[in-house]
RNA sequence: GGGCGGAUAGCUCAGUCGGUUAGAGCGCCUGCCUUACAAGCAGGAUGUCGGGGGUUCGAGUCCCUCUCUGCCCA
C-alpha cells in the first residue's frame, strides 16, 4: 500500500484532482468514427447538454439537470455504449447584449455611442473574459461530457449553418417578410415572440370617452383602457346585433383632439357587455385591432416610436412618452368635456419577460417563418411534421404527460417571428434594394440586386431569434452543412444523429424543445439515411426521448428567487459538502414529476454517506495491509471478470453478498431504464450502507484470521471482499464520481495491482449476470439476519449491557436450528450470543419472542420493564387482531374464495395460520406477565 | 375562461397489473466513545392514504363528485 487514506473524508482533497483528470486526460472525449459507411460506433447514446446562456451563472436547475444527464451519460458508457454528451453555450442575443449595455452605462455610454461592428466587439471581449464562468462551474460538478466538442452559438462553423438554414428555409418558401403586430419591448426596442411575455394583473382604469358625430348630430362613448392610443384610431366597432347603435353604423365620428374623420362599423368582436358596446379601432397598436383593420380594409397610422414615444408630427404629444401621453390626453379630454367617465378596472398587462416592461404592441416590419405552409419543394408543413414525430411515438415524453402539452400548443401554434432588433446575434442574411424595393436572400452578400441589377443593396440590420440557432443544433453540432453531398459522407451525422435523449426542465419545452423538434424533422428529413434510404421521420426526429426534470425548490417547497433571496447556490454548497453528496442529494428526489424541496439535511447524510465509504475503504486498506504483512496473496484480477464459481468453502456472508450485488446490479438497471433516479441511488444506499457496511464487513471480520500464515478461509474472504468493494465502487461511481474514483484508485493501489483502466469510469458497470447468485444462502443469511435483530431487540428490552454476552433457547425446524447453530459465530459476533440451546416446546414468556420461523427466548435473570412489556405486547396483539380481522373477512368471503387467484388465497391462508399462531404466543406471553 | 397535475408518517416522497397486515430517507426518542467510520453503532415510536359516493370477492390504486392546492396557456 502507498498512502494511507485520511481518517474522515474530505471532498476538498480529492474533487480538483479528479475534475482536473478528466479533463486533461480527455477520459470523455469520442473520436469521431471513421467513415460514414464503415463500421458504427458500439450502441451510441448521444445526448446534447441544454446549453446554457453565456452570461449565466450556475444554478440548482443546471445542477440537477446534469446530475441526471451525467448519471445517465456514465451509465451508459459503463455498459459499452458510446456516450457522447456535447457541451456548449449559447450566445443569448438579448441577455448578453443587455448585459454588455449595462456595463457600457457605468461607463456613462450607451448602445448607440458605438457603430454596430464596435459594440458587437465590445460583446466578443466580454465573452471571452467572461463567457466561460458557466462552464467552469459545470467542471466542478464532474459532468462527463465531451470537451473537445464545445461549442457556442455564434461561432463560424455554426453561423454558417445557420445562415444556410434560414436560406433554404426562404428558398422552400417558409420565411415571409411583413407588417405585422408583434410584441415590442421598448426598452430593448426589438420585437419579442410570444412566449418571452408573462401577463400580470394589474389594478388599472377603463376609461369612458366621447366621440362626436361628424355631423354634430350625436355622439358615441367609447371605452378604452389605454387612451393615449386614440391617436391612431382608425375607426370606432359596435357588434352588429346592437341595437343601441344600429342607426349609427356607416356614418362617421371625429375623433377628437385630433379631428380626423374616422367611421363607425359593426364588426363582431365589439361586445356589447363590455364598457360601452363601442370600442375604438387601433390597427397599429393592437393585435384584435389590427384583425379588425384587416377585415374592414382600415388605414393603420403608427403613433409610436421603438422607445414607445408618440411620434406624431405637428401633434402637441409628439415626442412624450406613452404614460406621459395618456395623462395629457385625458387632462385635455377632460377639459374638452369629452371625458365621460373613468372606471375602476383590473387589467391583464403583457410584461416583458427580460426587462419587466410593459409590451407595447406594435405594427412593425418582421420576419416569419411559416409554420403550417408546406415547403415549395414539397412535403408536409413543418408544424404537421412535428406533431406526426411526436403523435407516431417517434420521440417519446416522460412523464408523458409532457406529450398532452406539446400537442396543446402545437395545434395552436402561429407563425413564429424570428426577428430581433438586435445588434448581438446571427444577422440575417438579406439585403434590401434600394432601387426596386426587393429582398435579396443570399449565402453571401450579393453584388447586386437579383431584381433589378442595381447596386444600391443595403443588409437587413435584423439579427435571429437565439431559439433560432439553438433549434438547430441536433445537427449543426455535428457539423451538418446544408450541402446534401457533405452532408451525405458526414460520419458525425451518420452516427449520432438521432440524438438518443434530451434531457431539460418544462421551462423551455416550447422555447427548445418543440423548436428542435420543427426544424430537426425538417431539415433531417432532406437527408437520406446513413445507408442511403429516404429517410422518414422517425429517424429525421432530434432525439427519441424527452425527459422533462422537475424544479428545485428550497427546503419549503417554494421556489427559488432572487427578490425572495432564497436561492441556494450550488457551488456554495458543494464547498460545504461536496460535489458528490450534493449530486446523491439531487438525484435520490429526482423522480419523473415531482419537484425536488432541497433539504440540506439530507445532502449531511449523504456526505455522511459518502464519509461512510471511505472509512469501508480503509477498514480494507487497513486489512489488505495486515495481509501482506502476513503473507498473503491477494488479487483483484479485473474489473469485468467476477468469478461466477464460488469456491465450495465459500462462507454464507459471502455467498449472501455477491447474490445481493446481483440484485442490486438488476434494480439499478431497471430504475436508471425509467429515470427513476431515486430509487437507484436508495438501492444503492440500501446496498453499501445496509448491507455491505452493516452485515458484510462485520461478518467479514470473523473470517480475517492473520495470525496464522495460510488460512484459506482468510484467503478466500480478502480475495471477495476487495472484489466486492471494487464492484460496489463501480455500481455507485455514475453518483459518485469523485469519491469512488479516488478509492477505486486507492484500492489497487492497496492491492498492489495495477488498475485495469485510467479511470472507474470506463470500467464495465456491474450487471446482475455478472455475479454467482445463491438463492439458498440468500434465504439462510435473511433467516439468521431476523435472529440477530430479533435477540438485540431483546437484549434492549431485557436492559442487558451491551458487552455483556448471554446464552439463548431456540426453538425452530431442523434446518432452522441447524443454521443457527452452524453459525453460532455470528450470532456472538453480532448479536451476543454466549450458547444456543434447543428447546422442543414452544417459547413464550417475558423473556422471549416468537416469528413465523423461529421463537427465541434469552437466558437472563433480570426482570423487565412489566408495565413497559404489556404494551407492548398489547399493541403486537392488537395488530395481530387487526390482521387475522381482515384475513378472516376475506376468507369467510365465498365470492373471494371462488374468485380470487389461487396464490393469493394460498399465501392469505397461510398468513392467517402464522398470525394464528403468533396471537397464542403473545397471549400466553401476556398471561404469563407478573400482575404488577 | 381553456388545459394539465397533486393531496399517503412531523417533513420530503415511493407505492408496478386492483391482491396477504401501506414503505423509504430525513427528523424524533432511548442506550452505547464496540480498533473502518460519533459524519458511527444498536433498538424504538409514528398513518382516518383530503371528504363523500360508486364499481369489485377485494380499492391508497379504477370511476363519479366535492374541497384544497400547484403549474401551463389565453
Amino acid at each position: 500500500m502507498n498512502q494511507e487514506l485520511p481518517k474522515a473524508y474530505d471532498p476538498s482533497l480529492i474533487e480538483e484532482k479528479w475534475s482536473k483528470f478528466w479533463v486533461q486526460e480527455r477520459i470523455f472525449s469520442v473520436p469521431t468514427p471513421g467513415d460514414a459507411a464503415g463500421a458504427q460506433p458500439a450502441q451510441p447514446f448521444v445526448q446534447l447538454l441544454p446549453p446554457p446562456n453565456v452570461t449565466g451563472r450556475l444554478h440548482m436547475g443546471h445542477m440537477l439537470n446534469q446530475t441526471e444527464m451525467d448519471i445517465l451519460t456514465r451509465w451508459h458508457r459503463m455498459t459499452g455504449d458510446t456516450a457522447v454528451w456535447v457541451p456548449g453555450a449559447d450566445h443569448a442575443g438579448i441577455a448578453t447584449q443587455m448585459m454588455v449595455e449595462r456595463q457600457l452605462a457605468t461607463e456613462g455610454k450607451c448602445r448607440t455611442d458605438f457603430s454596430r461592428e464596435a459594440f458587437t466587439d465590445r460583446v466578443w471581449a466580454w465573452k471571452h473574459q467572461y463567457g466561460s464562468a458557466i462552464t467552469d462551474q459545470m467542471r466542478r460538478l464532474g459532468a462527463s461530457v465531451d470537451w473537445s466538442r464545445e461549442y457556442f452559438t455564434m461561432d463560424d462553423r455554426l453561423s454558417h449553418a445557420v445562415k444556410e438554414a434560414f436560406v433554404r428555409l426562404w428558398e422552400q418558401g417558409l420565411i415571409y417578410r411583413g407588417a405585422y403586430i408583434v410584441n415590442w419591448d421598448p426598452v430593448l426596442g426589438t420585437a419579442v415572440s410570444d412566449l418571452e411575455v408573462e401577463s400580470e394583473e394589474r389594478a388599472g382604469h377603463l376609461y369612458h370617452i366621447r366621440y362626436p358625430l361628424s355631423d354634430g348630430s350625436a355622439s358615441i362613448v367609447i371605452a378604452t383602457t389605454r387612451p393615449e392610443t386614440m391617436l391612431g384610431d382608425a375607426a370606432v366597432a359596435v357588434n352588429p346585433a346592437d341595437q343601441r347603435y344600429r342607426h349609427l353604423v356607416g356614418k362617421t365620428l371625429t375623433l377628437p383632439l385630433v379631428g380626423r374623420e374616422i367611421p363607425i362599423l359593426a364588426d363582431d368582436w365589439a361586445q356589447p357587455e363590455f364598457g360601452t358596446g363601442a370600442v375604438k379601432v387601433t390597427p397599429a397598436h393592437d393585435p384584435n385591432d389590427f384583425a379588425i383593420g384587416q377585415r374592414h380594409q382600415l388605414p393603420s397610422p403608427s403613433i409610436m416610436d421603438k422607445q414607445a414615444r408618440i411620434e406624431l408630427e405637428g401633434s402637441p404629444y409628439h415626442g412624450l412618452d406613452r404614460f406621459e401621453a395618456r395623462r395629457r390626453i385625458l387632462a385635455d379630454l377632460e377639459a374638452a368635456g369629452l371625458l365621460v367617465a373613468v372606471k375602476d378596472h383590473t387589467l391583464t398587462l403583457p410584461i416583458s419577460q427580460r426587462t419587466g416592461a410593459i409590451i407595447e404592441p406594435r405594427l412593425s416590419m418582421q420576419w416569419f417563418l411559416a409554420v403550417h405552409k408546406s415547403p415549395t419543394t414539397g412535403g408536409d408543413s413543418i408544424a404537421a411534421n412535428a406533431i406526426a414525430a411526436v403523435r407516431q411515438g417517434h420521440i417519446q415524453f416522460t412523464p408523458e404527460m409532457y406529450s398532452k402539452t406539446y400537442f396543446e400548443w402545437m395545434n395552436n401554434i402561429h407563425d413564429w417571428c424570428i426577428s430581433r432588433q438586435l445588434w448581438w446575434g446571427h444577422r440575417i442574411p438579406a439585403w434590401h434594394c434600394a432601387a426596386c424595393s426587393q429582398i435579396n436572400v443570399a449565402r453571401h452578400p450579393p453584388a447586386t440586386c437579383l431584381h433589378c441589377g442595381s447596386a444600391e443593396l443595403v443588409q437587413e440590420t435584423d439579427v435571429l431569434d437565439t431559439w433560432f440557432s439553438s433549434g438547430l443544433l441536433p445537427f449543426t453540432v455535428f457539423n451538418w452543412t446544408g450541402n446534401p453531398a457533405l452532408d451525405r459522407s458526414n460520419p458525425e451525422l451518420a452516427a449520432f444523429y438521432p440524438t438518443q435523449l434530451l434531457v431539460t426542465g418544462f421551462d423551455i419545452l416550447f422555447f427548445w424543445v418543440a423548436r428542435m423538434i420543427m426544424l430537426g424533422c425538417h431539415f433531417m428529413l432532406e437527408l437520406p439515411n446513413p445507408d442511403g434510404s429516404r429517410r422518414g421521420l422517425k429517424d429525421a426526429v432530434p432525439f427519441r426521448q424527452v425527459y422533462i426534470h422537475a424544479l428545485v425548490r428550497d427546503a419549503d417547497r417554494q421556489k427559488m428567487s432572487k427578490t425572495k433571496g432564497n436561492v441556494i447556490d450550488p457551488i456554495e454548497i458543494i464547498t460545504r459538502y461536496g460535489t458528490d453528496a450534493v449530486r446523491f442529494t439531487l438525484a435520490s428526489q429526482a423522480s419523473p414529476g415531482t419537484d425536488i424541496a432541497f433539504n440540506e439535511g439530507r445532502t449531511e447524510g449523504y456526505r455522511a454517506f459518502a464519509n461512510k465509504i471511505w472509512n469501508a475503504a480503509r477498514f480494507l486498506q487497513m486489512n489488505l495491509d495486515r495481509a501482506h504483512h502476513a503473507g498473503y496473496q491477494v488479487s483483484l484480477s479485473g474489473h469485468d471478470s467476477v468469478s461466477l464459481e464460488l469456491p465450495r468453502n465459500t462462507p454464507l456472508e459471502t455467498r449472501w453478498i455477491f447474490s445481493r450485488l446481483s440484485a442490486v446490479a438488476a434494480e439499478v438497471a431497471r430504475s436508471l431504464s425509467a429515470y427513476r433516479f431515486d430509487e437507484a441511488s436508495s438501492a444503492v444506499y440500501q446496498f453499501f450502507w445496509g448491507e455491505f457496511c452493516d452485515w458484510y464487513l462485520e461478518l467479514v471480520k470473523l473470517r480475517l484470521n492473520f495470525e496464522l500464515p495460510h488460512n484459506p478461509l482468510t484467503a478466500l474472504t480478502l480475495n471477495a471482499l476487495v472484489s466486492v468493494f471494487e464492484a460496489a465502487l463501480r455500481l455507485l461511481s455514475p453518483f459518485m464520481p469523485f469519491l469512488t474514483e479516488e478509492l477505486w484508485h486507492a484500492l489497487y493501489a492497496s492491492v498492489g495491482t495495477p488498475s485495469t483502466a485510467r479511470s472507474i469510469a470506463l470500467t464495465r458497470y456491474p450487471q446482475a449476470q455478472d455475479f454467482a447468485v445463491d438463492q439458498a444462502a440468500a434465504l439462510q443469511m435473511s433467516t439468521l439476519q431476523d435472529l440477530i435483530v430479533t435477540v438485540r431487540a431483546l437484549r434492549k428490552e431485557l436492559d442487558i449491557p451491551e458487552k455483556q454476552s448471554v446464552p439463548i433457547r431456540l426453538h425452530a425446524g431442523a434446518s432452522v436450528a441447524a443454521l443457527a447453530q452452524a453459525n453460532a459465530e455470528m450470532l456472538s459476533r453480532l448479536a451476543r450470543v454466549s450458547h444456543i440451546d434447543l428447546a422442543s416446546q414452544a417459547l413464550s414468556g417475558s423473556n422471549a419472542r416468537a416469528t413465523p420461523t423461529f421463537d427465541v427466548a434469552i437466558v437472563y435473570e433480570r426482570q423487565i420493564d412489566v408495565p413497559v412489556e404489556r404494551e407492548r405486547l398489547n399493541r403486537e396483539l392488537a395488530r395481530l387482531n387487526k390482521g387475522l380481522e381482515s384475513a378472516e373477512k376475506q376468507l369467510n368471503n365465498q365470492g373471494f374464495i371462488a374468485r380470487a387467484p389461487a396464490h393469493i388465497v394460498e399465501g392469505l391462508r397461510k398468513q392467517h395460520a402464522e398470525t394464528l399462531a403468533l396471537k397464542q404466543k403473545t397471549e400466553s406471553a401476556l398471561a404469563a406477565l407478573p400482575l404488577a
